[in-house]
DNA sequence: TTCCAGGGGTAGA
DNA sequence: TCTACCCATGGA
């Protein structure tokens, strides 16, 4: 069955804030290019599969409009009132829409190397539906290739997520993770060594001992949460600061092997520097430093989609 | 074949 | 806190 084929389809429209670029957002960082998400260049429209409390699928296609976003949804049965609604309120997490970004463009206008940010609307990073998923994908960024990445991720969703129609799957439950043995992780999702975390984690989370959703309206300070970030095996620095940005705190840099690169060929003509040396140039940009050094290190991929 | 990717855990000092 | 060593996988 394709996708369409005896389906239900509803459409509705969501408001987006001011400043709000859609495109921005969407190609923020790597994970547009990740299943359940799914980027059609050329039609410009933007998809993801979600799966909802009750268990329901609802293939999502989003289109961009001057102050909208228009949202057509593909489900096998027609949507409730409170599925659509659910639908909604998940769309606007992923997009970031209900992110209050004043305080850092007004902090960015301080500096002329940063009056673009605010001028073009960039900063919203895009995340997944969920917590577990943005904690999983980036345990599966850690240590290889991005190509690597987009292989555990697509066998994740298409050998243990729930189907919907022929070419779609959906990120895989905690507890349909938590329900595989490490062997087939291993072999299967061509996990490797993070096999025996994975799985520890998504146990963890389908026991509830771990209640990971409460991280994005923690009101715990951020080094504590980047504690408890950090205290996920499989997890480390690089990893919890990463997952720190989608929780809406930018205070850590994050540093991998790709924004290193990046780093030295924009400020030091190539030649390496240790990592103490970057923390420092970017100290005075207090909590916010983090987004102003991811915006920075991708500023070039921004010019090329929207020349300011 | 070796090296390195959007690193992290652990033991030992 | 720091260092050394180990850990799978795929692509160059």
């Amino acid at each position: 069955m394709k996708l369409g084929d005896h389906m239900n389809t509803s459409r509705f429209i969501i408001q987006t804030p001011a400043k709000f670029n859609f495109w921005l957002t969407v190609y923020s960082h790597g994970w547009c290019s990740l299943p359940p998400f799914r980027v059609d260049k050329e039609n410009k429209r933007f998809s993801q599969l979600l799966q909802l409390g009750d268990g329901a699928l609802a293939y999502c296609t989003l289109v961009d409009g001057s102050s909208s976003l228009s949202v057509e949804v593909q489900s096998a049965k027609r949507l409730t009132p409170k599925q659509q609604s659910e639908v909604k309120f998940k769309i606007k997490q992923c997009l970031r829409m209900e992110e209050d970004l004043d305080e850092f463009y007004t902090e960015a206008k301080r500096y002329s190397h940063y009056r673009w940010i605010p001028k073009i609307g960039a900063g919203r990073l895009l995340r997944a539906p969920t917590v577990f998923e943005d904690v999983v994908k980036m345990m599966c960024t850690t240590n290889c290739s991005w190509a690597l990445t987009e292989i555990m991720i697509k066998n994740l969703t298409t050998l243990i997520g729930e189907k919907f129609g022929d070419d779609a799957s959906a990120f895989p439950t905690p507890e349909a993770l938590a329900g595989v043995s490490e062997k087939f992780v291993r072999k299967n999702i061509r996990a490797g060594y993070r096999s025996p975390y994975l799985i520890e984690f998504a146990e963890r989370v389908a026991s509830g001992k771990l209640d990971l959703e409460s991280w994005r309206t923690s009101t715990l300070p951020t080094v504590e949460l980047f504690k408890e970030v950090r205290s996920v095996k499989g997890i480390g620095e690089y990893a919890a600061g990463n997952l720190l940005r989608l929780l809406g705190r930018y205070d850590y840099l994050a540093l991998d092997s790709w924004v290193r690169g990046k780093y030295f060929e924009l400020h030091k003509n190539g030649r390496r520097v240790s990592d103490r040396t970057i923390e420092k140039h970017y100290a005075d940009f207090g909590k916010w430093r983090g987004l102003f050094f991811w915006l920075e290190m991708t500023k070039y991929w921004y010019e090329q989609q929207f020349p300011f």
